[in-house]
DNA sequence: CTAGGTGCAAACTCTTTGCAGCTGA
DNA sequence: TCAGCTGCAAAGAGTTTGCACCTAG
């Protein structure tokens, strides 16, 4: 059973995820990456590092990480996935409509009253997705 | 300039929408149905009246309604949209885990603080997207 | 040594599009 | 009438998978 968010290649073979010079290289970008990279765009940096990377090998890792804990999945636009590693504290996105620029943000108000909504609902919530998007206000 | 949220057919009309059988089918669809049917579903569903639909018309006529703002779209799974007519007021969705049933619920206090987070990050708001995925409380 | 990972290319799913004929207003 | 809509089939984008070879542990 995988206990949540793992990042450290010890803490990824405990779990019986084999470390590769592929998948260290994944890793990497992932660890650098400050943008919400989509597989397309690890595909492309993770080459840089080593040229033998090949797209499927992309997918199988981030689908491997993903239930490791180790990354998180989002789909802003519908058009494809984009990828973050999960080494922070949970965050909500606000995506920048003119420049396509996400921002992270927290909020334990919006949090508790999620929770105190599915609970009218009789509900437990496991995971939720919120997501703003606009447009910086005028001055 | 469409208004927001047009839904019969002569607002449609006076839209520049024309009013087709396939239309017509679709939008009967969309009326009857109360569980955010996918693209595949809706195209099933307007064959019984209309055996002519096909599936490019369903994915058009989605798209042309949306622009409108009498339909809008969700992407709750990753894997498919899902549709739903806008003739009710705005609202968020809590989908059950289990089952896969969606709940719509509303929250003038979560609009709001959304609303101030932003604010806070020098945004304004064009829309958003709040969905809880969780299971039902045990007794 | 060998279970699991890999590259390649083909397949798959969902959605969009080009085209020639049809039709609502 | 005729701009806009339609069905069909092919194309696209993003992602997954079968297979034979490779490699971490």
């Amino acid at each position: 059973m995988s206990s949540p968010t793992q990042y450290s290649e010890s803490e990824l073979r405990a779990e019986g995820v084999r470390i590769t010079r592929q998948r260290l290289a994944i890793l990497h970008v992932l660890r650098e990456a400050n943008d919400h990279p989509r597989a397309e765009d690890i595909l492309a940096r993770a080459r840089l590092q080593d040229q033998s990377v090949s797209q499927a090998t992309v997918y199988r890792t981030l689908a491997v990480l993903e239930k490791a804990g180790t990354v998180l999945r989002n789909e802003f636009d519908g058009t494809g996935a984009r990828f973050e590693l999960a080494d922070r504290t949970h965050h909500d996105h606000l995506i920048d409509l003119d420049t396509g620029a996400v921002i992270e943000f927290h909020s334990a108000r919006i949090e508790r009253l999620q929770a105190e909504i599915a609970a009218e609902l009789g509900y437990d919530i496991e995971w939720h997705r919120l997501e703003l998007y606009g447009r910086k206000t005028p001055d």
